[in-house]
DNA sequence: TATCGAATCGGAACCGGTTCCATTTGTTTG
DNA sequence: CAAACAAATGGAACCGGTTCCGATTCGATA
């Protein structure tokens, strides 16, 4: 079967205690080193890591938590994170929840037998029994996406992204508008986004603006925009993620709407497709890929017990296309 | 610190391997049993997987090697083999290489001193090194994508694609067409949809046809698309992958172009994205989840030492858009 | 009540590494 | 050349589980 430390050290006929500090580089002498070295090679061994992590009580595995693999903003997040873990020696564990929250606390517990070092939380939203069971973990535990206040977290700054894209909507001269929002249980984008956005407005000069809930996928939204043009008639329709505007485009070319002529359309994310849409959607980027790197280097101190500020932000980019119509002069 | 078995044992005034057998179903009276989960239920004790795999020289860990998560068509797949893993008790451990080839034989490497049970590999090409490293490792390996011989494989049938999609676009009167294919190292994409979509172009009596190489990205594809029009004139492009397609797209509208009144096109992918884009891209659609849970029941039965067909084909469906003009009657 | 087989349980070895400690070997110095 | 010290090495314990084996307990039967 599979080569142990122990056939090495019958093979080269040293101790395994030897061979075990020749891996690790301690004292031993040229003529021993040559010896083993040449028994290594000829017979391909590799150390077996679970016995390693046994007596070492830490595993190089970092935990990573994300509700799907199959958006842009978690796989570019994911991308980031696993490579930077692996610049510094851990490995990456992913788990992907398929969007059941429960499934979370599953992970969360499931992390903890393996034994990972830390494991890094890709949020949408944050109940009572995620909190209880992340303080029954005895591993830190880093909150990407959401604001919690027991735990750190790295989260988008998105009251301000909202803000000004609310701002630049109003600006336009959009006094009617429309906000493709989602569930309140979502902190980040639920609540906080479209707090920005709703001020942003108001301070803009929009008077009538009028909030809808829809899921984060493409169907619904288009769904829900459908439903709320039967009886709102908005110059504008700011989607809470570019998805939700991609569905509300969905609709609006279907009732032959044009974007931006009859219509204004924004969304939140920066997706690389955004460009060849036609028109060039006008949204915000967040810097996914920094966010990523952040939450790898956060939560490489947070297991080495290093004090990290308990709230990071990371930036975005808002990015004018032609989808929004300037109503004035 | 963390509770053991040991612990659990003192606290429960047995041994250990009391300890063990009740957590493993073993013969232990109702009196034990309920001292015993009383106090792990205090505890909460739980067991370390690591030492348990250590033993059982199994780690119910199976590694999955992808070129990149923030693609549809991977990401896709990876979310089905990690539901269906999970299903069955595995864990899924996935290392993305960044399309880096040499990182996946690294990561071959990696993957084995972590004692997976088995590798899927997500393959784009396939080289004689390739073929070393993974003969050189005593673990089943499973490749996704592509075809090689001395291996187990899961593919798509990409010949039968793009025959399909080379006689639809010729079976619409287009004589001259443009594709752009991807490099030859990748067999599946770069060498069988090529050649069948020469062959259905042909069959379907385009006489014209020019083919032309670009990376796999939108930003490459736009690029190419330029250059070829200077000197060629098609009525139709093919994108080897809908991101190639989006890649012409973008260009042609840049240079005032409409799809598919002055020009047809046509991809390969079938992404969510693909229908709000308009016009909506005719394209073929793999079966991504389809694939991805035939790789993990395909690896579990190799672990098993059950035999497999050396090569299976999952399935693709023909999406038909309004981004190909019918230039007859 | 003695006998016997099955159920239950504890002790010890093992998985493949790391690390401590004591012993041996080698080198330097007085 | 002996003493003193450092380097090199082997042996044993340990990490946290599982499993084998032998001993004990228990209940049923004669």
């Amino acid at each position: 079967m599979n080569t142990t430390i122990n056939d090495i050290a019958r093979l080269a006929g040293v101790a395994k205690s030897t061979v075990s500090r020749y891996l690790n580089g301690g004292n031993v002498s040229e003529r021993t080193k040559a010896k083993i070295r040449k028994v290594i090679e000829e017979t391909n061994y590799e150390p077996n890591s679970f016995a390693q992590s046994l007596k070492a009580k830490k595993t190089n595995f970092i935990g990573v938590i994300a509700p799907t693999l199959d958006s842009y903003v978690t796989s570019t997040v994911l991308m980031a994170i696993d490579e930077e873990l692996r610049k510094q020696d851990y490995t990456t564990l992913i788990l992907s929840t398929s969007k059941q929250i429960d499934r979370e606390i599953e992970s969360l517990i499931s992390l903890s037998r393996q034994k990972v070092d830390g494991i890094i939380l890709i949020a949408t939203g944050m109940t009572e029994k995620h909190i209880e069971t992340i303080q029954s973990l005895h591993i830190p535990v880093l909150i990407v996406a959401q604001e919690v206040e027991q735990f750190n977290c790295i989260i988008n700054d998105d009251y301000q992204a909202g803000f000004e894209m609310g701002q630049y909507v109003a600006g336009k001269g959009h006094q009617s508008v429309a906000y493709l929002g989602v569930t309140k249980s979502d902190i980040a984008v639920g609540q906080r986004r479209k707090q920005g956005i709703l001020d942003g407005l108001n301070q803009g000069g929009a008077n009538e603006v009028k909030v809808f809930q829809t899921e984060f996928d493409l169907q619904d939204a288009a769904r829900i925009t459908e439903e709320l043009l039967e009886h709102f008639q908005p110059t504008a329709i700011i989607g809470a993620t570019d998805t939700i505007a991609f569905g509300a485009l969905k609709t609006l070319s279907r009732l032959g709407k044009k974007v931006p002529q009859d219509i204004s359309l924004s969304g939140f994310g920066g997706y690389n497709i955004s460009e060849v849409i036609h028109p060039a959607l006008t949204t915000i980027r967040y810097n996914n890929r920094e966010t990523g790197i952040l939450a790898a280097n956060t939560i490489i101190k947070m297991t080495n017990e290093e004090v990290v500020p308990p709230l990071q932000v990371s930036g975005f980019s808002f990015i004018e296309g032609e989808s929004v119509q300037n109503l004035k002069g």
